[in-house]
This record gives structure tokens, C-alpha cells and sequence, in this order.
DNA sequence: GATGAATGAGGATTCATTCAT
DNA sequence: AATGAATGAATCCTCATTCAT
């Protein structure tokens, strides 16, 4: 950005630099109101390009500049998923929720971006993140079955969707939720009290132990 | 179209259906494409009018057809959900969860619609929603306080919208969920292993006593 | 093109002037400068339209104004010639002759629409100026055929695209012909003298009696 | 490519060769589909540049392009026709038919350019074509003056340009005539038979002795 | 000599909306 | 209640061209 205002000498200054700029711009719009609600001009504008025709030296349309705005999202969260192994050892499980419950809190677009392409017809932008989900949800539901949970196989997608609704869906609902609870949801604490009941959430669904405990799966009262 | 002609009573009544044949295709492709994916023109001819102009006869301009798709689809749940009482006795609770899913499957527009009101940017429409979800939200907070549920009454918001995602998350994600697992997730068999996995889930995180076996929440009534 | 000046109040006085106002300019513009050469933004405001939107409400799209400007140029053309009958008399012909000259005389702009069209590449457009010429071309190969004429059957659709150049080149290229011989070939004299050569050419090409005069085979000197 | 790492005599043999290239790319866009109707782009990446704006190095702009095409084009049609010199003897000018058909078969862009320099809107750029153009018409008005035709002095411009559409027209269509004759106008018999065809009308309209036979003007030689 | 980046202008087309009928 | 026409603003995208490297 303050490159933008060397003038014409900064000008390509770094060919990865502007891409990543528009990326960047272009998460945060589409984030917020969708593909069909955003111009390509806000975008450019976003990024300090005097013109739209500019970022179409970088994408070749709007559609492939969204694609890659979910590509980069989705593996990101992916990468972090996956890399977090594949036990469901209460220890690991937490940390797990911890890491993307922290990233998300740090990339607040992604959750909506993400439910977006999940709501959208099809035959937009669906396929591309299908695509890029498939290995998060295998190993999802590798990790489901070696737990011995208190489901049917047959379940078990569900149950695994359900987590995913749980944990997505406080973020991408942020706003609503602020505006019905009239409280801000990505408060320090309101996350706290989130990543709570996400841990303890999953530890039920998944027939941890930590679910033999009298009622104190939280470090609340009766803990 | 042909009883346009007829008497003044006919005319009304299909006023009336006029106006109810543009909020159904309008619930369609806004849940579809959302509001801004959404143009006046193709609401119209859906309806088979043959003029866009003609909409504006029924409703002010885009925006209010918008609204009014949302009230009429929210209010429909919110009703439904709020007379269902706020008990929480497993039985209560599970013939709300399966009035809702039968809602939801006979309505597939709904969760989409209300998914992308809480996820849009704010500015647009999320005030209307809000409004109208919040006496679903009081309710729903009572009861989980009456259940004496294991979490923390700080938390019990974070569970309550965590309810909400498991819900209507399920059915919103309709076709991605299609898609990353390759089944039709509405189904008669998909829909029943769903209500299945919601009141096991929902049992427990509210800590209902579950009477039947050991674990064994799901298998139905006869396991 | 007056009414347009009575304000608000003469707009749709009657679609299908409007209509034909926007093919009367397309027809100029096109013949001038070619498909892409033309902007619809001009011919739009050729009109008098305010706004090239409203065009869109007339045509479809820029291509099927282009289609329908040569459709209606050579529909007119051709029924001109179709209905001239299908003799090789001498005086059949030069009828001929003589109301096609007219008539390329009273619309200078199609003899340059048409050229073009066989001209550009066939991916654009040439499909439908084909369609409507093979009538002509049907008739045109009859009737030279029963003109006995001194060619060999392989022959004579040379001779037929012959008269079609001819014919049309004269009035395609007026300007360039202009240029180079430094005289308005649209005059009337210069018309006359294209008739008369015209009709010598094609009574010659023919092998039609007047052929065998000496050499006087239009009203010159020696005729 | 990898020549232009090579001394400084490849480099410039090199320069040339890229200056030809896109001329030859460029006289190919050009004659099917016209000044307006080709970009840069596709011109420069016919070449095999990777960026439209090493074409500016050969040349100006783009009109300077299309004006080199012309140039190079016209110039060398009106090169070989003049050198055929300006008899009217049959032999003279059947070579010159002959010479004109095989450098137009071999040339099929140079026709369209052509014609279409001589439709397009005068203020683009026939006044150049116009002025490469005279020297050739002078040759040919001369020409026909010896030959003593059958027309009035008048009138001799007009055939001039019939001979002109006679034999630019053929190949300039030859796409158009293709589609409505289907069969390939520029397949060798066929081409054969616009020879024949060119050789007859030309004989016949500058009124040359045809000594063979009565009607045989066409049947080749050996008729 | 070639390229990556940028840019102003303009391309066709669609948008929501209004007005008179 | 419905429609045809019109319109201003905005849409995405491509244009030819320039500049620094």
C-alpha cells in the first residue's frame, strides 16, 4: 500500500506483492457481501489500482480472482487441520480446536466466506471448494470412527458435519449474534466461552472420557 | 392469467396469488443466489409476467420483496418453533426437533435464506432478521435454563447458537454436503439419521438423561 | 425523429417507428464501418435514445441489430429480384437490371452491408446472408441456364457471381472509386453509364442477340 | 527464439523476422475481420509474443500495422500486374489473368484486405489504398483505350472496375460462394474455371478477336 | 528486442426503477 | 393489474498504448 504512493517508480515493484494485495482486499469484500455483491472496481480501488483493467493483468476474470481467494483460504485452514494429526485423544482433539479457533478468530472472513460457498447454487463456486474440503473430510471421519463414538457408522457424517456447523458457524455468525445477543462474540472472553463449549461440545459428541466426569467438563463451578 | 377477466372476487384472490407466486419464486432464487445474485427480471418471469414493471405493482422495489421473503419464511419457523412450548422433557424436545426437520425438508429455501442473512453484511438486512429471531432466542435460552444443563450459564448462549448451527446447518449445506459425501443428504434415510444424530446430540449437551442402554443414544426407540 | 422532440410524452408513440428509426441507423453505421466498428452506443444516440439500454429493449443484442438490418436489406433485394420474374429476354433483363440499379441507387448503404458480409469471417455472421441468398442464387442459375448462354454448365455459377460482382462492387466501392477517378460515381450521369454498361456486360456475358450487333450494344454512337 | 542470444548479424536477420511475422499474422486477422474487429493481443500472440507491447517495437501503433499489411500487399499485386505490361493482345492478357489467379490463390488474404479497404469508411485508411491504387488503374485505363473495345470512351472507367470486381470479387467471397454453392471455390478445378471464366468475359468485354470456334470462348486450348 | 505492470477510455450488456397506457 | 418503453447507473471486461526493466 504506501508503495502505491511512490508513483509510477514503485510500479511492479513486486509482481506477488499486488497479488497478494487483491487477494487480500477481495477476501474481505467477498467475505462480507458475497460474489454478485461486490465490484470488481471496489476491489481494485481497495488495493490503490487506479483501474480495474489492472487486475486483470493479475486474474483473468472475477470468478477465477474469488476461486483463488477460496483456494488460498480454505487450504490454509485445511493445512492446519490436517497437520494437527488424526487422534482423538482429548489433548489432541483440544489443541486442535484451539488452533483453528485462533486462526479464525485472526481471519474472520474465511468462516464466512466458507459457509458462503457452502449456501451459494452450485453451479457457481461450489465444486472448486468441494474439492478442497474432500481431504479434511476424510480425515474427519477417519478420526470419528478410531474413536469408538457413541454413533452409528452410518452417523457419523453427520455427526462430523454437525462439527463442522458448530465451529464455522459461531464465526461466520459473528454479526448476528452480536446483534441479537448485543454482545461482542469475538470479545476475548466471548471467545473463551466459545472455545469451552466447542471442547466440551465435541468431547460429548465423540464419547470422550472427559464425558464421565459428574457434569464439570468445563473449568466451571462444579469442576 | 385468463381469470384476470372475471368478477372483482376472482380478481382479488388473484391478487392475492399473484403476490404469493412472486414471494415463492423470489424465496427460490434469493435462497439461491442471494439478494444481490437475485435480478428483479428473472423473479418476474418465473411468475410468468411478462414485464418487470408488474412486480413493482405487488412490491415497492427489490428490497421489500426481499424482506417480505424473509418475514414470511422466519415468522413460519419462529411460530412454529415458539408453540411447540419451552419444555424440555426428551419427549418435548424431540417432537420439536421433528416438527422443525419436517419443516425444513418440506421448505428447503428457509435455512439457506436465513444462513445467508446472518452471514451478509450487516447493513443489508441483518436488522430485519435479528428482530424477528428474537423471541425464538428468549425462548430457547428459557428452556435451556430450565434444563439445568451441564455448562455454565455464561455459556449457555454458545450452546443455544450452537443448536441453531447443528439445525439449520445441516439443511442449508444441503448440496455441498451432497457433494463432499456423494449421497442425497435429504433423503428420507439421510433426513432420519439426521433427526437422529439432532436429538442425540441435543439430548446431550443438554445433559437429558437418555433412558435407553448404555450408550445407546441413537438405534431409536426399539434399540 | 420529431416525435422524439415532444418530450416524455411521444415515448412509444409507436414501437415499431422505433424500431425501424434504430435498423435505419444500424443500416448506415454498419454498412460504414462494419459490426465491430460500430458502437451501439452511437446508434443509440443516433436515434435520439438517451441511453443505449433502451435499444436492448428493441433487439437483443447488438448482433441479432446487426441481423436484422441485413435481413431486411436483403429480403428486400432479393424479392425485388424474384419477382422480376425469371426470363433472359433482353427486355426482362434490363428491367432487371434497371430496378436493381434504382434500387442500390435509393439505398447506398446496402450494396456495402452485403459486400461486408461476405467478406467478414463466417463465423459472424455470413450463415444467415447466406440462407437468404440462396433463393436468388436458385433463381439466378435458372435463369441463365435457359438462357442458353455461351458457357459450360460448370460454368455458369462463375458466371452468376460475376453478375453479382458486378453489379454490387460498382455501388460497394463508390467511394473508392470516387478516390481514384476523381468524379462522384453516384451522379447521375455516372449511373447512367454504369447501367448501360451493365447491361451490355450481362447481354454479352449471356450470349444474348443484342450481342450481335456490331459493336453498339448500348445507345452509343454506333448504336 | 533462442537465436536472439546469438552475434548481432543473427539478431538483426532475426528483427526482420519477427517484423514479418506479424506482418503475416497480421494481414491473416486483418482480412477476416477488419481493422476493428482484431486486437493487438491476438496479433501478437499469433506471433508468439507473450506481451502485446513488443509489437509497439516493429511498429507505431496499430493503424501503422494495418497499413504496412496493406502496403506490402497491394504493392506487390500492383507490381506484378503492371510488369505484365500493356498489351491487349489475347496472349497478354490471358498471362496476366493467369499471374493475377495464381498470386491471389496463393495470397487469400490480399483480396478481402482489399475489397474491404475499398468498402470501409474512407476516413480510416483508403486514401492510402486509393493512392497505391493508381498507378494501376492509369496502366489499365491505357490499356483498354488501345484495345479498341465496344464502349464508349465514357464508359471505360466502368469496365475497368468491372474487370476489377471480376476478379478480386471471386476470391474475396470465396467464403460466401463457398456456403452457398458448397463446394470449394478455390479448389484447383475449380479455380479452373474462374480462369476460364476471366479469360471469356474479358475477351468478350474488351470485344478481343476469340478465334477458336463459335462459341468455344471457353473449352481451353484445345477446344 | 522483449516483457510485466499499469492505465484511461470505451466496449456490450444488465440493473432497478419509473411513467404512460 | 399488467405491460411496453425508456433511462441512468452500474456491471464485467477488453481496448490500445506507455513505461520501466
Amino acid at each position: 500500500m504506501p508503495m502505491k504512493l511512490r508513483g509510477g517508480a514503485a510500479r511492479a515493484q513486486d509482481a506477488r506483492s499486488t497479488r497478494e494485495l487483491i487477494l487480500d482486499a477481495a477476501e474481505t469484500r467477498f467475505a462480507g457481501r458475497g460474489f454478485t455483491g461486490v465490484s470488481v472496481r471496489e476491489i481494485a480501488s481497495d488495493v490503490g489500482l487506479k483501474n480495474q483493467a489492472s487486475l486483470y493483468h493479475h486474474f483473468k476474470n472475477k470468478r477465477a480472482l474469488y476461486e483463488a481467494v477460496l483456494a488460498r483460504g480454505v487450504e490454509a485452514i485445511v493445512a492446519m487441520v490436517v497437520s494437527g494429526g488424526a487422534s482423538t485423544q482429548a489433548g489432541v482433539v483440544d489443541d486442535t480446536i484451539d488452533r483453528v479457533v485462533d486462526y479464525l478468530v485472526e481471519h474472520p472472513n474465511l468462516p464466512r466466506l466458507i459457509q458462503r460457498a457452502g449456501i451459494d447454487d452450485p453451479r457457481y463456486l461450489r465444486a472448486t471448494v468441494t474439492r478442497m474440503l474432500r481431504p479434511l473430510w476424510a480425515q474427519g471421519l477417519g478420526v470419528m470412527a478410531a474413536a469408538n463414538p457413541p454413533w452409528e457408522a452410518a452417523d457419523l457424517p453427520h455427526v462430523a458435519f454437525g462439527f463442522f456447523h458448530l465451529i464455522f458457524g459461531y464465526f461466520a455468525n459473528a454479526t448476528l449474534l452480536e446483534m441479537v445477543v448485543q454482545a461482542d462474540p469475538l470479545s476475548p472472553a466471548a471467545v473463551a466461552r466459545q472455545r469451552r463449549f466447542l471442547k466440551g461440545a465435541v468431547a460429548q459428541l465423540l464419547g470422550l472420557q472427559r464425558l464421565r466426569g459428574a457434569r464439570g467438563l468445563h473449568g466451571g463451578p462444579a469442576a
